[in-house]
DNA sequence: TACTTCTTGAGTCAAGAGCCTAACTTAAGC
DNA sequence: GCTTAAGTTAGGCTCTTGACTCAAGAAGTA
């Protein structure tokens, strides 16, 4: 059970746009892809899928780019997971065997409640202030 | 994000080994792999992972088979987890790019949490009673 | 010894992740 | 309207991993 670059690599593109969130620029695919270090050519991709997803809005042609779709602390990690990586926990087990249903059963349980403790994050926790950074190093 | 079929299959030879748990009779592979539908060439490794990992005990020879090392209410899932697809919620994300550190310490945040719900079940929770078979008809 | 059962290591095959290329569309600004 | 700077879309490539399969070996029992 690991989780993916690509699910990495969305949750630092979408910090980086909440930091400019409010202004009223828009961010290129080179500014990001060279800020938060994701190639380029993969992170038209994973851009795609967010706004697909309806998270990220974009702008072609001169001055165009990319910007969140709407405040960071209304962008739940969930939502995140699910744009880049379909279903959060997939429910993929099958009822075969003796313990097939009761099996499928739980795991089922603990997808719900792996899913309601995941949209208790947002993008805002991405985002953190100069002050608090020394809490990481 | 989905589960893998090797941690389904362990789930469920497992429960099938806890229905005769205290009886001592050892269960053959073939059974197992008749018993919950499971190719048995590939069920072989997977029990030798739950070997390895101290959860079961096998025995060789005519009478040879396998049993649970220890009462099912002493196995936890996070162990199973552990035995078959390592660590539960792999932390590979990297330092990289202005919110590769936040972001990363998120996730690993997430990750404990997760393994703490997890631990909270048992391999008891797959092994039904016939009584309560009727609730997930 | 002969038979049964687990043990071990290797090999196959398809699907997916990660990344790149290139042609296409849109819009700003002259 | 032309040019040019952006995003859009489709496809292809390579490498890894998951899910199995197979076959030879080791150990216990009779």
């Amino acid at each position: 059970m690991k989780l993916s670059h690509k699910l990495e690599y969305a949750c630092r593109v979408l910090a980086q746009l909440a930091r400019t969130h409010g202004q009223d620029k828009l961010a290129h695919i080179d500014e990001l892809a060279e800020a938060e270090k994701i190639p380029a050519n993969y992170l038209v991709q994973i851009l795609n899928e967010l706004r697909n997803a309806g998270l990220i809005v974009s702008k072609r042609g001169k001055q165009g780019g990319y910007a969140l779709s709407r405040a960071p602390a209304r962008i739940g990690l969930s939502e995140i997971v699910t744009a880049v990586d379909g279903e959060l926990l997939e429910r993929n087990f099958e009822d075969a065997g003796h313990s097939g249903k009761r099996v499928a059963h739980i795991w089922c349980e603990i997808g719900v409640e792996f899913e309601k403790k995941i949209s208790s994050y947002t993008l805002e926790a991405f985002v953190v202030e100069d002050t608090n950074d020394m809490y990481y190093i």
